[in-house]
DNA sequence: CGTTTTTGACCCGCGC
DNA sequence: GCGCGGGTCAAAAACG
């Protein structure tokens, strides 16, 4: 998880390039990787003479530097309220979960469907795989988490009917929601892990087409996902992962690989809008990884780890960095101003 | 040429 | 038993 938000290059945007030290002090820690050119710009450009290009851009990076810090503030505070709502949540879990038996009376729309990894002939002869913990599997991670593998089958001993030992017998399901622009007709998410699609198929409750993806980072890894969009939110993809990796995280070529799959994805799907121009914001939210999943699922109440309010503020320094990088002004500004100022300086050098 | 995606067909569980 | 719907297979196409 962790390694790979380090190696996010657009985590390596420097919010601050060329900023002046203003508002410093109010910004949390340095989320991000700060770039060593920032430093070259910004010490280069406060003995320039002032064009009155250059005062222009100056004080426009004081506006956003001004901007960057509100920002920052803003985040600080929905970070400290999403600890707070996060921590209330998970007491609320663990006490209906200590009083109900795990029983959760919400989120019925999910995971219902979800059916062990295999039903054919000769496995459903086979036997009925080994049912977990009772209780059901619904929150993300919380399922597995509850329903370790211990193995009782008391409830089909017991009378109750075996399709329900079946769905609980259901390896580790987690959903994930992410923001995904509603253009992108892609089912892909990036989660830093290899997918190969396997099947694609229109739901009944849902006219948006489900897919189905297996890792093919290892072959006999038994985990799927399901991707399908929000049947409410057509901005929203709703991903369902069945089952835990046997493997670790691809490292980094499987970003590349991800970006390949992406691409050939987005190149064989007919008509796609022309993201290439610039990165939009939101194509820059939706396919985050699984760590970034995991900020976004804030609503389905996954049990992050304490480092959440931290992913989440890195998450939106990099929507910022995204939004000032997307600024076709502020790039053409900064362009021309170092361009210049690079201009200027070779020839004295001679 | 190997890998991945697409897509129609098939399998299986479930409800009636 | 039958129909429906979800999940998977596998051949063909697409892609790098």
């Amino acid at each position: 998880m962790d390694p790979w938000i380090g190696t996010q290059p657009s985590l390596s945007l420097d919010l601050h390039v060329g900023l002046p030290s203003l508002g410093r002090h109010h910004a949390p820690p340095p989320v991000v990787a700060m770039v060593k050119p920032k430093t070259l710009v910004e010490e280069n450009f406060l003995p320039l003479k002032k064009d009155p290009e250059v005062a222009a851009l100056e004080s426009e990076l004081q506006r956003m530097g001004e901007e960057n810090r509100r920002l920052n503030e803003a985040l600080t505070a929905v970070a400290a309220k999403y600890d707070a709502l996060r921590s209330q949540y998970t007491e609320m879990v663990a006490a209906a979960n200590n009083t109900s038996g795990g029983n959760n009376p919400s989120s019925g729309s999910e995971g219902g469907s979800v059916s062990p990894s295999r039903k054919r002939k000769s496995e459903s002869l086979d036997t009925a795989p080994t049912a977990p913990a009772p209780g059901h599997l619904h929150h993300n991670h919380q399922g597995a988490a509850a329903a370790s593998p211990g193995g009782d089958q008391m409830e089909c001993t017991s009378g109750e009917p075996c399709k329900r030992i079946r769905e609980e017998c259901k390896p580790k399901v987690s959903k994930l929601y992410v923001h995904a622009d509603p253009a992108d007709l892609s089912l892909v998410v990036k989660d830093g892990y290899q997918w190969r699609k396997y099947g694609q198929k229109v739901t009944k409750d849902n006219p948006c087409p489900r897919a189905y993806f297996r890792c093919s980072f290892a072959p006999s890894c038994p985990v799927k996902k399901k991707v399908q969009r929000s049947a409410d939110d057509n901005t929203i993809l709703v991903a369902t992962y069945e089952g835990e990796h046997n493997h670790g995280q691809p490292p980094a070529p499987a970003t590349a690989q991800q970006q390949q799959n992406d691409g050939k994805t987005a190149a064989s799907k007919p008509p796609s809008p022309p993201r290439q121009a610039a990165p939009l914001p939101v194509a820059a939210a939706h396919q985050q990884p699984h760590h970034l999943h995991q900020q976004q699922n804030v609503l389905a109440g996954e049990p992050v780890a304490a480092a959440a309010s931290e992913m989440i503020r890195r998450n939106l320094a990099e929507q910022m960095a995204m939004t000032l990088t997307r600024d076709p002004s502020f790039k053409a500004a900064l362009v021309t101003a170092l361009s210049g100022r690079i201009l200027e300086l070779s020839p004295t050098k001679d």
